[in-house]
DNA sequence: TAAACAATGATAGTAATACTATCAATACAT
DNA sequence: ATGTATTGATAGTATTACTATCATTGTTTA
């Protein structure tokens, strides 16, 4: 399997595509475990100059800053999501089937498949989760979008929300739900590990319990299912 | 009515009890005005010392670092809210009437009723929107826990979860759907203004819309009400 | 009433962050 | 052999996030 997920170059979040050069692929790679490793805030070019043995200034010339590369890594994994539920779905006709599949791959952590990425999966699901609101709760907000830098995301959770809507038509909030489930599915395993009173499932090691929570929750949200035929 | 809304002060959130001087008040009340204004991100204690026109030694006196200040404005806040759904659920029998009233308070913003406090509820508000992920998605969230100061947050959703549990005790999932009403009263909004199309609510001006997803997600959710006599 | 204390102001200073600028060295493509 | 793009090396600036010191003022208390 040869796996290609290319970022769509008309999107300005770097300077210079970092896929074009080895400095500019090590700055991704490494920067996905450092920022992994040091979270957000602690997390400088300062440091990433030195884990890829280059200089800041070298950096700079790929990413404007820290916030623009954490954009990056957020669209290289809303469009890896984006393709694996594509790939996921594309044989399946039973909506419940495909909403199953969708919260899997929402909670479950990207499947080990070997693309030639070379990306560090792991590292970059927790950015995902404990990095993401980030990329939007922030005064520039309004700014970024302009900028389309927020379209993976909005076009998966529009997906989504197109499920639930072949699932019930007459279902009203099909968007709020998707962004719903999206949210939940990175908060839920943070709060498990970090802030377990916030939940049900203290002490759990992996996602099937927030699987199963919103499963129950988007069919019982959802409603009886559409007949295809009689 | 006058409501005396106080911070244990055994949460060691701010150096000193900034409600115990002039300075102290002023500090907390522009504070509040200047982080709703310029975000967290580019809200400093040099800007705040202007605006209370104090020096940055001063307000280092009262709170260690901004992120402190945000728990203490967060802990302000959550204390808030369980005090008025305590209130406005004290003489209700009905668990959905009860429900009802709590995604009504989470929605709706702080009620104006004067307390003496002269804290800008919905500037507040809007920091509790905006910045209140940014409490605990950092590396420090397991010391900050274990201080006890995401504890007036945990109370509420931990109340919330009971109100569940009690109008339908076999529901699985209480403590999680009550922290994802919580989150989503916060998200939902913000999402309404700024990137509408993860919403069903855009171009909505009030949380009138947003209640009444949350309602409508929980109810179902929560299944059938358990009788209370028959 | 004097002495002691607490709170604040004024000022200075430091290490780190978030950049920007310049110039030389290298490599590669024409 | 020459122009062009990439990187490295180095320097520098403004701001941030603090910490420290000392003088002033106002309030308690002996």
């Amino acid at each position: 399997m040869n796996l290609q997920i290319s970022i769509n170059p008309s999107l300005k979040l770097a300077l210079r595509d970092p896929e074009s050069s080895a400095l500019g692929r090590k700055i991704v790679r490494e920067g996905i475990l450092l920022m992994c490793r040091l979270g957000y805030e602690q997390f400088t070019f300062k440091k990433l100059a030195e884990a890829v043995e280059s200089t800041e200034a070298s950096i700079y010339r790929y990413f404007e800053n820290k916030h623009r590369l954490l954009l990056y890594f957020l669209t290289w994994y809303w469009n890896y999501v984006e393709y694996q539920a594509t790939v996921s779905l594309q044989n399946l006709d039973d909506p419940s089937i495909k909403i199953k599949k969708i919260i899997e791959i929402l909670t479950q952590g990207l499947p080990n498949w070997s693309d030639a990425s070379g990306i560090d999966k792991n590292a970059l699901q927790e950015i995902v989760i404990a990095e993401s609101s980030k990329a939007y709760l922030t005064k520039e907000v309004d700014a970024i979008n302009r900028e389309q830098l927020f379209k993976p995301y909005k076009d998966l959770c529009q997906h989504i929300g197109d499920v639930f809507k072949e699932y019930n038509p007459a279902y009203a909030y099909p968007r709020s739900l998707a962004s719903t489930v999206v949210e939940m599915a990175q908060f839920q395993p943070y709060f498990m590990v970090h802030l377990p009173a916030l939940t049900d499932f203290g002490g759990q090691k992996d996602g099937t319990k927030v699987a199963q929570f919103l499963e129950s929750l988007v069919f019982a949200a959802l409603g009886a299912p559409v007949k295809m035929e009689e």
